[in-house]
DNA sequence: ACCTGAACACCGTTCAAGT
DNA sequence: ACCTGAACACCGTTCAAGT
């Protein structure tokens, strides 16, 4: 369905124009709310996810809920707060079920792994997120329980836990915009015969083969990690 | 000096028009050129110093530099263009001295401070950074070229360099985020009672006292990575 | 309370005209 | 080649008016 417009279950509505196009609605408060926050969260979901985050204005935002941008200043303040919508719906993906179930490293293992592929696809929200009071964002507040509570009873020292997590997502953070990286962002170009070390580096790797060099510098980093903050356990 | 306008030693106009306000230039080509990348790039730093990211546009740039916003484009393609002309800057600024002098831990920590505190005043251009071809930026290129001379002398395996220098770059662009983020940020407020690991946590760390909690955030993170990698010499 | 419609104060960028 | 000045196609946000 190439161009039919976004239309969401949860929102039916009679159309009493029978001519072309949308129906409109005239002003005034209609008589139940057409808009909430869950309607927003979505429809801004599926607008990135059709034309990413350029594709995301208010007014864009608004078109696909048929009401007028400003319509959206009843149930948000700034777009900055449907960027947090959006935020937390995401933090709810990230899987965080192997804390419950398996050892501490594979654990996060597979967290960092879940939360680094969730965000490559939204690195725009990096900087919201980076700066999120976590009062405002209940999903993201309940993985950090989730996380916290696995450190806990893996044996991490109280005091370190937070320290840990910070410096693991500050990691993610940055990973997630490597994923995003375009193939030949090393080439050295013309530059090449001046910096012999890292022209080498980059060949050495390119020699190596492998389909997605992010994930190889991810392991790598994710691995190094593990095995230093197992040591604080006790 | 409050708010006099901002002057380039190698830019001296003579000043025809006696009347208050700025000497207007009449349309045309001017006799030598106004502008180029360097007045450009300084222009915007200190647009940025005094008014941060969002006080750099385009007009603004143009305004302290005294010409039409259109006459930039004579000099760059796009706004992105001096956002890279920015961030390539401050690569110089980064301090890789060590990687001549010292032993590769203590090279690669200076560094990684030096690089972190840098961008951390600067987190806007973090999404250009992540993304940008190294042609583009001779200065963040020739960085690239010390850090990987100094893992080779170091001994380690080549097609290993580029992924760990990779992941040290992720942890701290990251990390630079979080230098930035609000004191309360892990204030878990009224959910405190159901995230009782995470808000346990968070006491934890403050009860320590620490000036500046996100220096232990990234303390711990480098200092895992410097040991990971470190085993990967040879 | 919650919508419409008009308006505001910006953005980055383009382009003809001028020298 | 490198400026000016006017214009374009947007932005996010505000606010009076309507029900």
């Amino acid at each position: 369905m190439p161009a039919s417009p976004a239309k969401s279950p949860s929102i039916k509505e009679h159309d009493p124009a029978p001519k072309t196009g949308a129906s409109r609605r005239r002003a005034g408060r209609p008589a139940a709310a057409v808009l909430d926050l869950a309607g927003i969260t979505a429809a801004a979901l599926r607008l990135i996810g059709k034309n990413g985050y350029d594709g995301l204005t208010m007014a864009a935002l608004a078109r696909s809920l048929h009401v007028a941008p400003s319509a959206l200043y009843n149930h948000v303040e700034s777009k900055r707060d449907v960027l947090l919508l959006v935020e937390d719906h995401l933090a709810a993906l990230v899987d965080v079920t192997a804390f419950a179930a398996e050892p501490w490293e594979s654990a996060v293992r597979k967290w960092a792994w879940s939360y680094r592929d969730v965000f490559a696809e939204h690195t725009p929200l990096i900087p919201v997120i980076a700066v999120l009071p976590v009062t405002d964002a209940p999903q993201t507040l309940a993985m950090y329980e989730t996380v916290s509570a696995g450190f806990r009873t893996a044996g991490f020292p109280a005091e370190r836990i937070v320290s840990a997590i910070v410096a693991l997502e500050s990691f993610i953070f940055g990973s997630a915009y490597d994923v995003t990286a375009p193939a030949d962002i090393f080439e050295s170009g013309r530059m090449a015969e001046s910096t012999p070390s890292f022209t080498g580096a980059v060949r050495s790797l390119a020699a190596q083969g492998h389909e997605k060099p992010a994930d190889e510098a991810f392991s790598l980093g994710l691995e190094a990690l593990i095995v230093g903050f197992g040591a604080l356990r006790k």
